[in-house]
DNA sequence: CTGAAAGCGCTAACAC
DNA sequence: GTGTTAGCGCTTTCAG
């Protein structure tokens, strides 16, 4: 591995002079500038890291926290924040904390010093946590707002009352909200959401949950449905996979006797028989922003950025008016 | 943020016992050790890992290169791995290639030499580029055989052949293999191990593919199964849902008129109508063995080391004896 | 615009 | 067993 001096020592400069063209052409004559990158190329020069890390005390290394990856949901997320960190030559320190705020505090506290800024997904664990490791390196929220605290939330509470908005046009009156993991902040926005906008139109809504957001649950969820109730959104993907597979079993028509409808998007959704109406969300752009945001904030003052995302109702087939009494 | 210096100076000693006292408590004697380790705690010391790695050439960070995360198999790859590395307070650098040889060898020449070592899923990319990366630093490969280099692999070579031996005992003759993506290393296993079972039973196997592991190609290879086939072998469990829904959609009844299996066992082959015979794969195990492997590597003398993992049929409802003619 | 020199925090010889 | 010393490779004052 040849070292800076190497590079110097090649291009005729001090390490100095060697290390500001590298870093600050601008502070460097153009003859110089190009003797030193011609003799990097030519060295196959990488600077390395640690020593880099050692003076400045940044790493170059971004950490995120995803509570899962079983979720395909995720996966997006972690690509967008990937070709952010890449475009910056920042690297991602990825872990999984499983939906448990002790794994996601401990990890957290692990990677923190190694990384010179945190994207969180915490849908559950506390404000107060948050907030305090905010106050040691610089944190972004990704579908949560804590106080001031820089976040990129996907707007599915908007979405789902769009989602209601497209329910109650159809003539549905009795709408179901399967909700989704306990504690959720994304959950609660949706189903105070939902509930203003049934309420406006004089419909009702009727919450069940909160649930593990599984096929398991959706399937069993569909015992739950109650009497009169002609629609059911479902948290994610895989709730409403389960009701539909649910329903099938129960012998209850989709949409015929029940239309349902999904607050995410996963592919299959699209592919299932009927093709399940869901909220478009854009997962990817949430990750990239994040990052985004993230970096700016490492730069600059740490001003407070609060982005909302929009989301794209997608209707399908496995919603339609409700059958008439 | 406490330095050693300031541990030192807190517990009376030298910064070369202090570090001694933390790294090899073994080298110290007993009260000094007990001295340092509480000055420490005292001052909730973190060694810095950057001055750490400067001076040892380690830091403490293994690379972990999937082809995606669109697909949940490799949720709990990356689950074992990340708790692997946890156990030896190491940290995970995970970076997604899409698939794409060019992004995971400019991937892996990024983060190289930030990381004591490498765990790649590389089921496309060259023998060559594998071997040539393997010679800077520890590699260890999952899924994938090339030449001696270390490696986790899952044996679904064996397992699918499993699966072919128990649709013949189901009597079916003409089984059709849906393949996986085009020059995939694993495809190529199950695929030889498929048509020698076969062929030793006097049965037939009829290879459709190379294809995307994708839903969609699943349906669309409804269409393409030869006349005469009673049984499907698909690569993984996207395709053989596509398979499903692509059959019902053409009308042909599961498991009456075709059989159909899966080379890999996400959770909802087990609930679907029918649910599908699947091959079940210890996905998180080989991610933890794999890291567990590299840092022995890292360790010790470079040994050659090639796991197996077993793999298990699970029959569900969608296999069943052929319809007689 | 360039060079010399200091030092980031830690570990590893090498003495004592 | 413990302390002293010398760097690891880089960036950054500070002079020139």
């Amino acid at each position: 591995m040849p070292t800076l001096a190497d590079v110097a020592r090649e291009a005729g400069v001090s390490k100095a002079t060697a290390s500001r063209a590298l870093m600050r052409p601008d502070m460097v004559a153009a003859p110089t500038l190009e003797r030193v990158r011609s003799a990097a190329e030519r060295l196959d020069f990488q600077p390395n890291r640690a020593a880099r890390a050692l003076t400045t005390g940044r790493t170059g290394m971004i950490g995120l926290i995803v509570p899962t990856l079983a979720n395909p949901f995720f996966a997006p997320l972690v690509l967008g924040a990937q070709r952010a960190a890449e475009e910056t030559d920042s690297l991602l320190l990825l872990t999984v904390s499983e939906y448990d705020a002790r794994r996601e505090a401990a990890l957290a506290d692990r990677i923190a010093d190694q990384v010179d800024g945190l994207v969180m997904v915490a849908p559950v664990g506390t404000d107060r946590a948050l907030r305090e490791r905010a106050r040691h390196r610089p944190l972004v929220l990704v579908d949560r707002k804590v106080g001031r605290l820089p976040s990129v939330v996907l707007d599915t509470a908007q979405g789902t009352s769009e989602l209601v908005a497209h329910l109650l046009e159809l003539g549905h009156r009795e709408i179901a909200y399967v909700s989704g993991p306990p504690g959720s902040w994304a959950d609660a926005r949706r189903r105070d959401a939902m509930r203003a906008q049934t309420e406006a139109a004089g419909a009702r809504l009727h919450v069940l949950g909160p649930l593990p957001p599984t096929f398991d649950a959706g399937i069993e969820a569909v015992g739950a449905l109650p009497e009169g109730v002609t629609a059911a959104v479902a948290y994610n993907s895989y709730l409403a996979l389960g009701l539909l597979h649910g329903l099938e079993a129960a012998g209850i028509k989709v949409p015929g006797e029940m239309s349902i409808a999904a607050a995410d998007d996963l592919t299959t959704l699209a592919a299932t028989t009927p093709s399940v109406t869901a909220l478009g969300v854009p997962v990817e752009e949430a990750g990239r922003l994040a990052v985004v945001r993230l970096l700016e904030i490492c730069a600059g003052p740490r001003r407070t950025v609060a982005d909302r995302l929009p989301t794209a109702v997608h209707p399908r087939d496995s919603t339609a008016p409700p059958r008439r009494p």
